[in-house]
DNA sequence: CCCCAGTCCTGCGGGC
DNA sequence: TGCCCGCAGGACTGGG
């Protein structure tokens, strides 16, 4: 499930087409539902045409064009998309083609399994309405500890719920927060409100690490294959995880065993040593 | 404002 | 063996 790691990665992995112009958009023949396209192909096609990319960037979860003239592609994989320069997992589940000429990188793919993802186009005003920051918190990577506790620390919400709110704090989704979590050595269902200062320090150190980590290793594929990076190659971070999906298996810092709960309707794995729910639990040293 | 539950979508695995 | 149902969770919406 593409997170920040994962996005980053395909980020990376097309920035050959910086410098290209578009040459043409058309829609892959798939027969699954259609995934939401802004504007319609034809408007669409008439804006990108021609254009030139200037920047390949990222916005939280995102993938981000930036053309010439200011308008911008926004590439959004939720759960199961994948942003391409080579050839697909399957043909079946393409869902756009954006064809680019005056670089190496011919053509930009848009594959999406369930379809949840989007490709969008956008004016500057409609970039800033949708990704300014009354609806998009800080990058991961980018926020400092301050920023980090003053966006939180009021809520009673628990932490590991309030670290998937894009508006907090961006790019961070359900598999990341538990290994965040384990790392920092904080219980999921601590509300936070009741964490101390020292506990935002660490959730910051240990955000910058596990992310940083993943990115390294180009992000996680899960058992179900579907995460790929531009090049259809698989990540390597799942063999990392600490917790994630590891349900009944021995923490990698102690005896105990992983458990796995149900937290705003999503699994959250976690140490129960390790992360106690009362008092700060035990710090450990990051890998 | 704050927070939660429901919705979309497809493939897969468990249960019978 | 085959069918059905529940689950996976990103972002969004509507309601309390």
């Amino acid at each position: 499930m593409p997170e920040l790691p994962e996005v980053e990665t395909m980020r990376r992995g097309i920035l050959g087409v910086v410098g290209g112009v578009i040459e043409n958009v058309q829609r892959a023949k798939c027969k699954c539902k259609s995934i939401l396209i802004h504007p319609r192909l034809d408007a669409f096609r008439r804006r990108a045409i021609g254009r030139t990319i200037r920047a390949v960037d990222r916005v939280g979860k995102r993938v981000i064009l930036r053309l010439d003239g200011g308008d911008s592609i926004v590439f959004e994989p939720r759960m199961t998309g994948l942003v391409l320069v080579a050839d697909p997992p399957s043909k079946e589940h393409l869902r756009l083609h954006i064809d680019v000429k005056g670089t190496n990188v011919g053509r930009i793919s848009y594959w999406d399994r369930r379809g949840l993802g989007s490709v969008q186009l956008f004016v500057p005003r409609e970039f800033e309405d949708r990704f300014g920051p009354s609806l998009l918190g800080p990058d991961a990577l980018d926020v400092t500890p301050g920023e980090l506790r003053k966006r939180f620390c009021n809520s009673r919400r628990e932490i590991k719920v309030a670290l998937l709110d894009q508006r907090a704090v961006a790019g961070i989704g359900n598999l990341y927060a538990s290994e965040i979590l384990h790392v920092a050595g904080i219980h999921p269902q601590r509300a936070c409100n009741r964490l101390t200062l020292k506990q935002w320090e660490s959730i910051h150190e240990a955000i910058r690490h596990v992310l940083q980590d993943a990115i390294s290793h180009e992000g996680s594929t899960l058992s179900d294959g579907t995460y790929r990076n531009a090049l259809n190659q698989a990540g390597g971070y799942q063999n990392h995880h600490r917790v994630y999906d590891r349900n009944g298996e021995c923490c990698p810092n102690c005896d105990s065993k992983i458990q796995r709960i149900v937290q705003a309707q999503r699994s959250t794995f976690f140490c129960p040593t390790c992360q106690t729910k009362r008092g700060s639990g035990k710090k450990r040293t990051p890998r």
